[in-house]
DNA sequence: GCCATTTCTTGTCCTGGTTCAATGCGTGGC
DNA sequence: GCCACGCATTGAACCAGGACAAGAAATGGC
């Protein structure tokens, strides 16, 4: 009961200079939740009305394509920050879903919660500030690898970027992350292996 | 010489109610820049030291892969801001071009002068914010559309973006943005021609 | 007005990735 | 302990879009 707040202050600690009572007071506004894989708590056109931040396990949020094809943005595991920033800001309709992959656990706040503590915390703007600036940046990137790059590019990368994840996540979720069929992943691992 | 910064003006009152006094300051910090059809205002590999407004004419904002095929992730026509803004904020090289692909009148700031007016007029701070999470979001939808759609409704797409666009731009700059080659846009739009 | 360059079109062949089976392998439920 | 089901692998046929090549048409510089 201790634990989970320690990851969110230190993460926090990290994009300003909050002090402890800061901290606490944040971290008193956030919410615990407990949920099964397979939970999703968030489904395409809705409005999102939470932000979460992962304290145990992994989510991961994706939209489905005209063809019924899952496409996954990202995964966030222990100490990621998950919500669709623009249907909680813009209180829009979402195109998204997000999902726990494994059973996990979230510090979630909602709307109006985090508008009180924006006016308690001044300093706290600043920190979300920056974190949506990182968040759009991480944004940028992944837009340049995905249309840059071909399918065993984008793999790779998905490696180095969750390390650890790869045993964590069956392989049809890898590849709705690197934009293939599973059958192809397969192949390509195939491939890799035989390459080497 | 007071059109532009009307223009400039009316966008940045609609994001905040900023006063007369406030907006003149802020008009009087951006440089007025004129620059001819094909002129980089950024190369990848140097940092972004400027945000700018375009007033008259047309940027593009593109990237190069690995095969040399360039991407580009959206044009700015009149009104619109153009900038990478990860580059400008965290000060770190950018991937991106910049490029004016009509004679365009822009006006820019600098990463100094944008801290400075920030100091002077506090109430910018939210009309950016609101526009750094428009851009998030539209990029999140840009993001989606490119990756779900085909290229023929990517195609489409573009041109309910931005309506008007497509008389001004040759096709093989409308075919980076919708991720295929110049040829087959031509295919495409002959196909499409001939179902009506 | 003329040449050069840029822009657009069309055709042929090629490739990365998909679709649709069929088969094998754990593994959790009861 | 067995069965069912989710998950991974493999193969064959297929398709969207790309690469290359060759012309036609538009545009612009001077």
């Amino acid at each position: 009961m201790e634990k989970p707040d320690a990851l969110i202050k230190e993460t926090l600690r990290r994009l300003a200079p909050l002090t402890d009572a800061d901290l606490d007071e944040i971290a008193a506004a956030y919410v615990r939740r407990v949920a099964p894989r397979r939970t999703l708590l968030l489904r395409a056109g809705e409005v999102c009305d939470f932000e979460a931040f992962v304290v145990k396990g992994c989510l991961r949020m994706y939209f489905i394509d005209q063809k019924g094809k899952e496409i996954t943005l990202f995964f966030a595991p222990e100490g990621w920050w998950i919500g669709d920033l623009a249907s909680f800001t813009q209180r829009m309709p979402s195109r998204f879903f997000i999902e726990c992959v494994e059973d996990s656990i979230v510090l979630r706040i909602d709307h109006a919660g985090k508008e009180a503590l924006f006016a308690r915390v001044p300093l706290l703007e600043r920190a979300f500030r920056l974190a949506v600036q990182r968040h759009l940046s991480a944004l940028q990137e992944r837009f340049v690898q995905a249309l840059a790059s071909p399918a065993e590019e984008c793999y790779t990368d998905f490696l180095q970027k969750y390390p650890g994840l790869t045993e964590r996540l069956p392989q049809h979720l890898i590849a709705t992350y690197v934009g293939i069929t599973p059958e192809f992943l397969s192949k390509l691992r195939g491939r890799m292996g035989r390459r080497r």
